[in-house]
RNA sequence: CGGGGUGUAGCGCAGUCCGGUUAGCGCGUUACGUUCGGGACGUAAAAGUCGGAAGUUCGAAUCUUCUCACCCCGACCA
């Protein structure tokens, strides 16, 4: 391609709007131009890094047994009824819906699984035909709440969805692994730095799955990991052991305490001297379920902090907030930061966290304005309340797999998820298959999802330096951008020749045949991001010509036999 | 959903507080000439429903009301 015919448009500055590296690159560049907010084009160059990811994907798919398919984009509420989700996906608005003018309510599709249940159901019914694994590779819709970041949080997606039926847990594990290797060599030959990391499974549902994430700095997901062992998690997800601490032992009676608008935990330690870690505090949240509400109040140590994801998994419900300043005065009788676990009222479901059974002799909240009870003991002046994992893991706390090292914090860009689904869809929405015992079982499905448009923000993350976008090979638009100096013939013909002669031998060329000046070809070679470059100059008449490599820019002298074979050996 | 901000030529902005001829500037674009080893220069030119609607006024980019879009921050504390 010849760059005076491309649809091509650079820009010196970068966009006023964009806050990641990633963005400003592509924006600046224009090889991504932004239609709405969460809504881009792609605009050819970017398009063939797009497709060639896709390609990369696809046939690690095929080779790994997967066959693809499409699926619509518009589906049907009956269908997501079937399955309970419509209520699900509705209530965190994170669904795009309308309706025809029939007045039949459809979604744009945000994830397939029912979908692809239904169409498999069709046609499935013994386990003799079973394992099967489809997958597609369409645009995805989600009513970000705010699109932001450029490509790596939009409305509108490309994302790979691979499913798989199986008819034992035994088949699953096989399938998923099969899935989990694919997505290795997919990820692998892109050329990305990932971690895979233990992951919370949310609206999707299912017993167990796994990210995988770019590490980034600008990542939006916060990983907590383990030098020592494998253990990765996401942060929604991470367990910890937590490092001892000294409890003081009181001894004493129970005591109500004066603490006149003394509400937070940081104000309690300076009021009273106690430590935060011998605080327990009480926080009342409203949970939301299909056609009920109910209230939980969650108990958790001073210093520590709750993780949402974990209680609402706990109580299995579509969406929590944390209680009114209004819930919470009707339901404990006191101002904001004064609740407590005694004498609250009977609709309120009491549980804590781990972290609060070795505390005694504890400070917390006594439901009463400008109070609060010190020197509170378990066993003596109230029961422990259920138990369960509720609190949010931090950087510096014990590996809860091996428990030798700490755990060290990262950033990442969740770009793969692979779930066990099991049998959440099949049996809602009766996927059966007959066993070999003659008996009607669910089939039992996994998912596994690839983001992308979002690799192409996670690949240039990881790969740019100042001047621009450094593609790896496997996904560069062009392998090669020409470059001449001056416009004088001599130059012109022969780099014409050259670009000629390459496109024929297969390799994808770009020649910079503009009329502009050597320095505005070579501020658009840095950053589009081309990985080979070669600069027909002054010894181009003798048919010497420079290369480099747009990674590290170092430049040597070439005939055109080495330029073959130096490209021979490169990609 | 709450708070803040911005909409003026393709892009980036000034002008708005304090209403007043023909709405400017930089980049880009077009033509011609000189340039051409890291975003060249000169001369000339084209390009605007001032986000939209209604209103106030002799007169509105500027004031008022409504509205739309976009951006940023937040959605906590107990």
């Amino acid at each position: 391609m010849k760059l005076s015919k491309a649809f091509l448009f650079t820009t010196k500055e970068y966009p006023k709007d964009a806050d990641v590296i990633s963005d400003k690159l592509l924006r600046k560049s224009n090889l991504l131009v932004k239609s709405h907010a969460g809504f881009f084009y792609f605009t050819p160059l970017l398009n063939r890094t797009l497709k060639k990811i896709r390609n990369i994907i696809s046939e690690e798919m095929d080779g790994a047994g997967a066959q693809e398919v499409l699926m619509p984009i518009l589906m049907k509420k009956e269908l997501w009824e079937e399955s309970g989700r419509w209520d699900t996906y509705l209530n965190a608005e994170i669904m795009f819906h309308l309706k025809n003018r029939k007045n039949v309510e459809m979604c744009l599709g945000p994830t397939h699984e029912e979908a692809v249940t239904d169409l498999v159901r069709k046609f499935i019914t013994s386990y003799k035909q079973l394992p099967v694994i489809l997958y597609q590779q369409n645009t995805k819709f989600r009513d970000e709440i705010r699109p932001r970041f450029g490509l790596m949080r939009t409305s509108e997606f490309i994302m790979k969805d691979a499913y798989s039926f199986d008819s034992s847990e035994e088949g699953l594990d096989i399938s998923y692994r099969t899935m989990r290797e694919a997505y290795r060599r997919i990820f692998k030959r892109i050329g990305l730095e990932y971690i895979i990391v233990q992951a919370d499974s949310g609206a999707i549902g299912g017993s167990g799955s796994e990210e995988f994430m770019i590490t980034a700095d600008s990542g939006e997901d916060t990983i907590l990991y383990c030098p020592e062992c494998r253990y990765a998690a996401n942060l929604e997800k991470a367990g910890s052991v937590l490092n001892p601490v000294e409890f003081n032992d009181y001894n004493k009676e129970l005591i109500k305490l004066h603490t006149p608008n003394i509400r937070t935990v940081e104000e309690l330690v300076g009021f009273t001297g106690i430590p935060a870690h011998q605080m327990i505090k009480t926080i009342i949240f409203r949970l939301i379920y299909k056609d009920s509400e109910k209230f939980a109040a969650v108990m958790i140590r001073g210093d520590l902090e709750i993780n949402e994801v974990k209680l609402l998994n706990y109580f299995g419900c579509l969406d929590m907030i944390k209680a009114t300043v209004e819930e919470i005065g009707s339901l404990t009788g006191a101002e904001v930061g004064f609740a407590g676990p005694f004498n609250l009222n009977s609709k309120i479901q009491l549980v804590g966290d781990r972290s609060i059974a070795e505390v005694n002799y504890f400070l917390c909240g006594c439901n009463e304005t400008d109070y609060h009870n010190i020197n509170v003991c378990f066993g003596r002046d109230m029961e422990l309340p259920p138990l369960a994992d509720l609190k949010t893991a931090r950087e510096g706390e014990i590996c809860p797999e091996c428990r030798k090292s700490a755990l060290v914090q990262k950033m990442g860009i969740e770009v793969g998820h692979i779930f066990k689904l099991g049998t959440k869809y099949s049996e809602k929405m009766r996927a059966l298959v007959t066993d070999e015992s003659g008996a009607e079982i669910p089939m039992i499905m996994g998912c596994y999802g690839i983001g992308t448009s979002r690799i192409i923000s996670a690949a240039i993350e990881q790969n740019h330096d100042g001047n621009g976008i450094i593609w790896q090979n496997s996904i560069a638009p062009y392998h090669i951008l020409i470059i001449t100096v001056g416009k004088e013939p001599p130059v012109t013909d022969i780099a014409e020749e050259l670009y000629k002669s390459l496109t024929e031998k297969g390799y994808e060329v770009l020649y910079d045949d503009r009329e502009v000046s050597f320095g505005f070809k070579m501020k658009d070679a840095d950053l589009i991001g081309v990985p080979y470059r070669i600069v027909a100059g002054r010894k181009a008449s003798e048919g010497i010509f420079e290369v480099s490599k747009r990674r590290d820019g170092i430049k040597q002298e070439m005939d055109i036999d080495s330029i073959i074979t130096f490209l021979e050996t490169e990609l």
